[in-house]
This record gives C-alpha cells, sequence and structure tokens, in this order.
DNA sequence: GCCAACGTTGGC
DNA sequence: GCCAACGTTGGC
C-alpha cells in the first residue's frame, strides 16, 4: 500500500517543470534540513508512494501534480558533505551523516493547478496539513481521502 | 532543562 | 514588505 505526501518547494527554486527536465525525470530532494522532514523521509517514505508537489513561497501556492518516490528509501544528502554547498553541515559526517533525503521521480502534471485558496475551500479537506497556519513543515503525510479529492479537483484520476 | 533571542517559512 | 508562527541556538 502507497502511502500519500506533499511536498513543498519554491518554484524559482525548484519548480515541477523543473523535475520534468531533469536526467530520467527524477531527482533527490536534497536541501532539506528540517528534522522532522528528515525523519519523515528516512523512517517513512517508501519507493511507490504518491506526492503532490506543491507550489510556495509564490504568486499561487498550490498543488502542480503528482510525482513518486523511486529511490528504495532514504540516502544521505550528499550536499551536507559539500562545502561549496549552501546546505553544507560542518558537524556531518560520511559515517555519521544528518540529513538524509529520497528520490523523486516526475509522474503526471495536473490538468489544473489545486491552489491553497481551492483547498481551503473545500470542505472535505478540512484536516489537511497544509490548510493550518503556521504549519511550515515541507514534507507533509496526507491521508488517502484528502490525496484523491486532490487528485480529482486536479482533473487527474 | 529552561527560555529569550534570533532566524526562517510562507501566506497575504 | 509585513508579520505570525514556528524551529533552533546558546547562555545560564
Amino acid at each position: 500500500m502507497p502511502q500519500y505526501w506533499l511536498m513543498k518547494s519554491e518554484p524559482d527554486v525548484f519548480s515541477f517543470e523543473d523535475l520534468k527536465s531533469r536526467p530520467g525525470s527524477a531527482s533527490l530532494w536534497d536541501g532539506v534540513r528540517n528534522y522532522q522532514a528528515r525523519n519523515l523521509m528516512r523512517d517513512q517514505m517508501k519507493k511507490g508512494d504518491l506526492v503532490l508537489f506543491y507550489h510556495s513561497s509564490c504568486a499561487e501556492p498550490g498543488v502542480q501534480g503528482l510525482a513518486e518516490v523511486v529511490s528504495e528509501k532514504a540516502v544521505p544528502d550528499p550536499t551536507q558533505f559539500d562545502e561549496a554547498s549552501e546546505y553544507f553541515d560542518p558537524k556531518a559526517t560520511k559515517e555519521a551523516p544528518r540529513w538524509f533525503c529520497v528520490k523523486i521521480g516526475y509522474r503526471e502534471p495536473f490538468r489544473q493547478a489545486v491552489t491553497l485558496a481551492a483547498i481551503k475551500e473545500e470542505a472535505a479537506l478540512e484536516d489537511m496539513l497544509v490548510r493550518k497556519r503556521g504549519q511550515r513543515l515541507s514534507v507533509q503525510p496526507v491521508e488517502a481521502v484528502h490525496f484523491r479529492r486532490i487528485c480529482e479537483m486536479g482533473g487527474v484520476s
């Protein structure tokens, strides 16, 4: 049974289209430096899980389409070891990595984006984490019923 | 272990 | 650009 997730990205930094244009239409979800998000990726996410790709910090925040977890499990985030990277972490070692990430693959665009405004107007989505104000977690678990409803709203079955 | 200060997120 | 909410840091 796949699980469902919502993953936030700023489109100026890494958009849904960017994911599509990557080699193999897949990319490591690196650069996450939040322990809760790390733990979800490291301990919960499995190959085949489906992901709502969400654009944040932009004119129309919302879900753009579907992605999926393509790595078998989480791997150490290579940017933590890279001194030239803005995500370099001097306290991380190869023997004891601090940050983990999964690989995400492009799956399918929505016919129309499901905006945060639309999510907030939909009674069936009342309990979604992304609706909660002050919810900053960039990797969020999504209930199956909510996932299916978002897909319907996006014009994808 | 507390908690104030600070930095970041992210909608608006 | 504002600012509320939240996470992290570091002195004690």
